[in-house]
DNA sequence: GTCAATGCAAACTCTTTGCAATCTG
DNA sequence: CAGATTGCAAAGAGTTTGCATTGAC
């Protein structure tokens, strides 16, 4: 998916004001970064971000692009895909089924549901390919986080 | 989610005769790891599981459990979580949206449904944990996947 | 001018690989 | 017994960090 280019310059000015309103210096680096992750609808990872940044920044660094980034997260302009940071998880539940994913301590569980089993997708799916598989994912705060951060 | 011991037996069984049937040689390491994975139904890393079956066997390896587990995935009894192998990938798309990944060549694309956005999800939820977000997440081949294969 | 942000290089974590010793079928 | 599988140690990816220099406000 591209994004078309009045879009992409209403995010830019949202961009600019986001960092304003955080007291963060705004940065060629930054605007850059920003710039060539907005422009494309891929999830690009950190080292294709810096192969494109670097046709307008020749001098800038991986680890610049890296914290950018994570500075971004946490602005709230960008997120990371799926449990990103996280390292290789391994199921060996073979049943369908879905997951809840804590935020605060990345626990995982499955649970299970008929009618998810059976989502109705869009029809525009079949311009992007053929269908296989299809799991829901629920972002949520697991009973035990919410016990530890909520009771005084 | 704990699975229940009759059912975790019954695994054991469709794992050895898994094992027997692609020509691949029954292990104490391999029957443990499975064992361990099978027995717990959250989504443990390599380093976790590895932990776990050095209670059994205590001189085991890290790479043998990574070995394992690559195995296992190869034979279709157990799968990765999320886009495991990968690095973190970023998106600045903040609309609320859906993903259609592609298992061939990892590409990732966006797609949009508002009913999928509202998406009813089972009562048991609730004892989980409270819901921030829900995402579908569609795996299958891409167009472009489909076109280098399929077409002779 | 001050302090945050950058680039560099080195460290760190997770994962994979080469090879000789070991074990399964 | 032959060949697959393992453990070890070392290499490889991807990501992060410390520090001096640079640049935004």
């Amino acid at each position: 998916m591209q994004i078309n280019p009045e879009d992409n310059q209403a995010r830019l000015e949202h961009f600019q004001k986001a960092l304003k309103k955080s007291g963060v210096k705004m940065t060629v680096q930054r605007m850059e970064v920003f710039r060539e992750l907005a422009g494309t609808g891929s999830h690009p990872d950190a080292e294709t971000l810096f192969k494109g940044v670097r046709q307008k920044i020749p001098m800038i660094s991986l680890d610049t692009v890296y914290r950018t980034l994570w500075l971004f997260i946490d602005l709230g302009l960008v997120s990371a895909v799926g449990q990103s940071k996280e390292r290789a998880r391994f199921d060996a539940n073979t049943l369908q089924h879905h997951h809840f994913v804590c935020r605060q301590c990345g626990r995982m569980q499955d649970f299970y549901s008929d009618s998810l089993n059976r989502l109705a997708l869009p029809d525009s799916i079949e311009q992007i390919g053929t269908v296989e598989k299809t799991q829901v994912e629920v972002l949520g705060l697991c009973a035990d986080c919410l016990s530890k951060t909520d009771n005084p």
